[in-house]
RNA sequence: GGACGCUUAGCUCAGCUGGUUCAGAGCGCCUGCCUUACAAGCAGGAGGUCACUGGUUCGAACCCAGUAGCGUCCA
């Protein structure tokens, strides 16, 4: 079979793999994803947050590309030129951990191979996997405009990188100091703040005692979690105002196990109810410590390595320990000496890593920092007056508060894999003007001090966060657009309108982005408009997937499916869907991979729909289509279904401005499973089944279709494979013809009809009381009923027989007769429908006693509900306070409910007449 | 310690601006059905003091205050 297999009857079950499979391949190769310059569209940009490029798929992955994909898809179909910006991330660490890891299967450390030859080996690595998580990403059905997929490491990202160090170097925002910042000592690199987790745990406050000099055996007592830093000890501190203290302020202590006399001194920091009120200071490892090491002019002891090894600067005994093994050792030798006083517990907060979960270690090193104050400022206003939006709203406040106690960003990392810093210095002479460092855009090749061309670059590789504040404008290659010839592009394309990322990157990225499009966006939108300059118009924070229950996924407790299986097992579709469904503005997500019957569920039903009208149109034909919505030969059916057809546009449009996707979802299962499949399409059989002309069939055939066909198109962005194969299949379509590029319909006014709503409601009522007759009757389906309708001012018979059909086709009512005046038909099970009564006439089948509970039982819930009603309108407070409408749609309750229980009542009255015996059931 | 969020049926969650036969859906459970699109389905049913306490209001799942439990972020 070369060519595909046409097909002849598309299978009772959906399978979506092959049918994602094909789809995909011919979106993207068409170049159906791919957006441009289009001056007569308005565009819709999202960037993706660019993924790891070691990463795979996770569920965080699939919930925020589902969505993304959505947003995009949405957008495509309603006129929007809507173009979403793929790509990755080089992270920095974790790249450098994955290359490392796969040296030492060799035996071998990257010092082994020297930088240029480890960097050289990771570039090589990214070439043959990086493409893992953007090719997971086609598998779920990413429309990404894949022409202009970038990486952080790119060239042009690396200018743009360069270009805004310089240029916050030139302006003073950025600096270099020797500052106390948080060391990983496992990956030998300093990390900023926000990439530090804290984590409560148990530990021990030590007491120790420190000799007064000079004087024999006075000592004082100072507590502390960290004994082991005492070694680098430049001082004790007390509160100024603490009276006991004060006497020994100016005074010297002698610092055990060193011999050292450190000075006692006062500093408003130390907290005197904290321990004995005397603190330890240690300039060089603690935050805190390094402050009151400032303001009092304290040296700088480090006794650490890098790799938080007891150093040189620290006696003898305890160098080349680690700083567990020199906690042991310094308390055994306190303990020794008598100079530990006592050990109480206590809970307190250590930082770790967040790459490697190491303890962190307050380390006193060079490094670079942004001077973050003047940068916040302004997106900071951006935020608060609503020029960018955060959704759910609440983030604001979370981002606010964060952004006016900013602290200045370190962006140094002591790593190979990444930006190098692009700073010189010069080597060539010692002198004294060659000791600024050379900042510069590319390579220098001389000091421009002394001309001398031996220079040497410094070491350290920038934060990878450093370009990723960049992403919303790099991708469109600033600075070198014009070169590039993408300039056009980002004029056209930036800002982007919305962001779609989680709520525990704010810091890290939402917020720098902000930054960087407000300092960095005057030079190309040659604006100074913030409006202009943001990177994003609005920012959706997306919900955290957690396991059943409720724990965070994560590889170390192995509670996160795998999305590939997932996506083989159950379809993107399905996927898709589900965790949309699932996922709530502002809300966690319990997650557990069988939810995904949910979509694989309504994939297949709406499968099915398709294979009903499939059949019936190459059966009956179709009639030829004169608009929109074919409107021959309409009846109740056919209007309600256009009615809830266009609520249910309306309603997705809405949902989707606010962001509210799992409504969104939520809308399209409702209308497509109840309203489209359970009652409409069974309503059509009636017709379709029955003796109307062939034109009537035909129109029925064409107008499902179109309905069928509008919701196939509202339905594509949340699951795009399975309405593409359905839209090509219901009707002929050009070759080049896609579904993604189709308009979704607007909404309609003329297509609601509230009367046609009533109207079907009423017969929906009826059905669905017959059925519960049947079912309570215990009336098997094969059983022949039949219905008498007391016929009413209301009801007129001939408008009911209009409705005959539907009677008959879901209640499996046999015959439709009427009655008037007061007489009822023997044994007969009865109910009231919107004040009509009618009755299920079953001699010889009916059980008299369960039809007379039945109607008991509903007699006692309207009495209630009737009571309810009473109360309130015999409440003058109410008559009189509460709204017109209100209190007159309470006496319209009032009569109808009187009217219902009035025929109920007499009902139960008239079947006591006849009697408890006659009827059992055959 | 501070900020924010959540608490509705056995489970997962809707419930918009306080008022519609307001207490809902899906799953699970019970009953009956292979009714010519679908058993991954159809029809019917049971099941909840809307966390607790108080307040505002003619009227509260919804607004306010407090309490408890859970969660997240920050210090």
């Amino acid at each position: 079979m070369p060519n595909e297999p046409h097909q002849t009857q598309p299978s009772k079950v959906y399978s979506p793999r092959e049918v994602e499979r094909k789809w995909y391949a011919r979106w993207e190769s068409a170049g159906f994803f791919h957006a441009s310059v289009q001056p007569s569209r308005n565009p819709y940009t999202i960037v993706i947050p660019p993924p790891n490029v070691t990463g795979v798929l996770h569920m965080g992955h699939i919930l925020n590309t589902a969505l993304q994909d959505t947003l995009i898809r949405y957008k495509r179909m309603t006129g929007f030129e809507a173009c979403w910006i793929p790509g990755t991330d080089h992270a920095g660490i974790a790249t450098q951990h994955v290359v490392e890891r796969s040296l030492a299967k060799e035996g071998k450390t990257r010092h082994d191979l020297g930088r240029e030859k480890f960097v050289e080996r990771v570039w090589e690595w990214r070439r043959q996997y990086g493409g893992v998580i953007v090719q997971q990403l086609r598998t779920l059905g990413a429309s990404c405009d894949w022409e202009r997929e970038r990486f952080t490491m790119d060239e042009t990202l690396s200018a743009a990188v360069r270009e805004a160090f310089v240029r916050l170097y030139e302006e003073g925002l950025i600096y270099r100091g020797k500052y106390i910042v948080n060391w990983c000592p496992k990956d030998h690199t300093a990390i900023s703040d926000d990439e530090v987790n804290h984590t409560e745990q148990q530990g021990k406050l030590y007491y120790i005692r420190y000799p007064l000099a000079g004087k024999g055996g006075d000592f004082l007592t100072v507590a502390t979690t960290r004994p082991e830093t005492m070694l680098g000890d430049a001082a004790v501190a007390v509160h100024p105002k603490d009276a006991r203290y004060a006497h020994l302020v100016g005074k010297k202590a002698v610092l055990p196990l060193t011999g050292r006399e450190i000075p006692i001194i006062a500093d408003d920091f130390v907290d005197p109810a904290f321990g004995t009120g005397m603190v330890k200071v240690t300039p060089s490892h603690d935050p805190n410590d390094y402050w009151i090491g400032q303001r009092h002019a304290l040296p700088q002891i480090t006794i650490f390595d890098t790799s938080a090894r007891i150093s040189e600067n620290a006696p003898e005994r305890y160098r080349g320990m680690d700083r567990y093994d020199a906690r042991k050792a310094v308390l055994a030798d306190l303990e020794a000496e008598g100079l530990l006083e006592k050990t109480a517990d206590y809970t307190n907060t250590i930082g770790r890593c967040y790459r490697c979960d190491t303890v962190i270690e307050p380390y006193l090193s060079d490094q670079w920092f942004v001077r973050m104050a003047p940068l916040a400022a302004p997106a900071l206003e951006a935020v608060n007056n609503g020029t960018i939006r955060f959704y759910p709203d609440r983030w604001t406040r979370v981002y606010e508060h964060w952004m006016t106690g900013i602290r200045d960003w370190c962006i140094s990392r002591q790593l190979w894999w990444g930006h190098r810093i692009p700073v010189w210095y010069c080597t060539t002479s010692g002198s004294e003007r060659c000791k600024e460092p050379i900042v510069a855009r590319s390579t220098p090749l001389q000091c421009p001090q002394c001309g001398g061309t031996s220079l040497r670059q410094d070491d350290d590789v920038l934060d990878t966060w450093f370009s990723s504040w960049l992403w919303p404008f790099s991708v469109h290659d600033w600075p070198m657009q014009e070169e590039r010839g993408t300039a056009a592009d980002l004029g056209y394309f930036y800002p982007t309108d919305t962001l779609v990322t989680a709520p525990d990157i704010i810091f890290f990225w939402v917020a720098r982005m902000i930054m960087a499009g407000l300092k960095f966006g005057p030079t190309f939108t040659g604006s100074n408009d913030p409006v202009r300059n943001i990177p994003f118009k609005d920012v959706y924070f997306t919900s955290l997937v957690r396991d059943e229950k409720g724990r965070k996924m994560s590889k170390s407790l192995g509670n996160s499916p795998e999305p590939i299986e997932l996506i083989d097992e159950y379809g993107a579709d399905a996927v898709r869907f589900t965790i949309l469904y699932l996922a709530p503005l502002g809300q966690d997500i319990l997650y557990a991979r069988e939810k995904n019957e949910i979509g694989r569920n309504f994939a297949n039903k709406i499968w099915n729909a398709g294979r009903f009208l499939l059949a019936n149109r190459d059966q009956t034909g179709e009639a030829p289509k004169i608009s929109a919505f074919n409107t021959d030969h309409c009846d109740l059916a056919d209007r309600w279904i256009l009615s809830r057809l266009n609520t249910t546009l309306a309603g997705v449009r809405e949902a989707i401005a606010e962001y509210e996707i799992s409504r969104m979802t939520k809308d399209l299962y409702d209308f497509l499973w109840h309203d489209f499949c359970d009652w409409y399409l069974e309503m059509i059989k009636s017709r379709l089944y029955g003796d109307e002309p062939l034109p009537v069939k035909q129109a029925v055939v064409s107008r499902a279709l179109d309905v069928f066909d509008a919701a196939l198109r509202l339905l594509h962005p949340v699951m795009p494979f399975i309405t593409e194969e359905l839209w090509q299949t219901i009707r002929t379509r050009d070759a080049s013809a896609t579904i993604m590029r189709e308009q979704i319909p607007t909404p309609d006014p003329s297509m609601a009809d509230r009367n046609v709503e009533r109207h079907m409601a009423f017969v929906q009522n009826v059905i669905e009381a017959v059925r519960q007759i049947r079912s309570e009757m215990s009336i098997p389906p094969s059983r022949e009923i039949s219905v008498i309708m007391r016929v009413s001012v209301a009801h007129p018979e001939p408008e009911v027989r209009k409705f005959e059909g539907y009677f008959k086709r879901l209640a499996r009512v046999t015959s439709l007769s009427f009655i008037s005046g007061k007489g009822r038909p023997g044994v007969a099970a009865g109910a009231v429908v919107g004040g009509e009564e009618f009755f299920v006439p079953l001699t010889g089948l009916i059980d008299v006693d369960v039809e007379k509970k039945r109607l008991q039982k509903e007699i006692d819930r309207i009495t209630g509900v009737l009571s309810g009603i009473r109360s309130k309108l015999g409440n003058p407070a109410f008559t009189e306070k509460a709204p017109e409408e209100i209190v007159a749609r309470e006496r319209e309750k009032q009569a109808s409910f009187e009217t219902n229980l009035e025929k109920l009542s007499r009902n139960l009255a008239e079947l006591s007449g006849i009697g408890t015996s006659t009827g059992h059931t055959s």
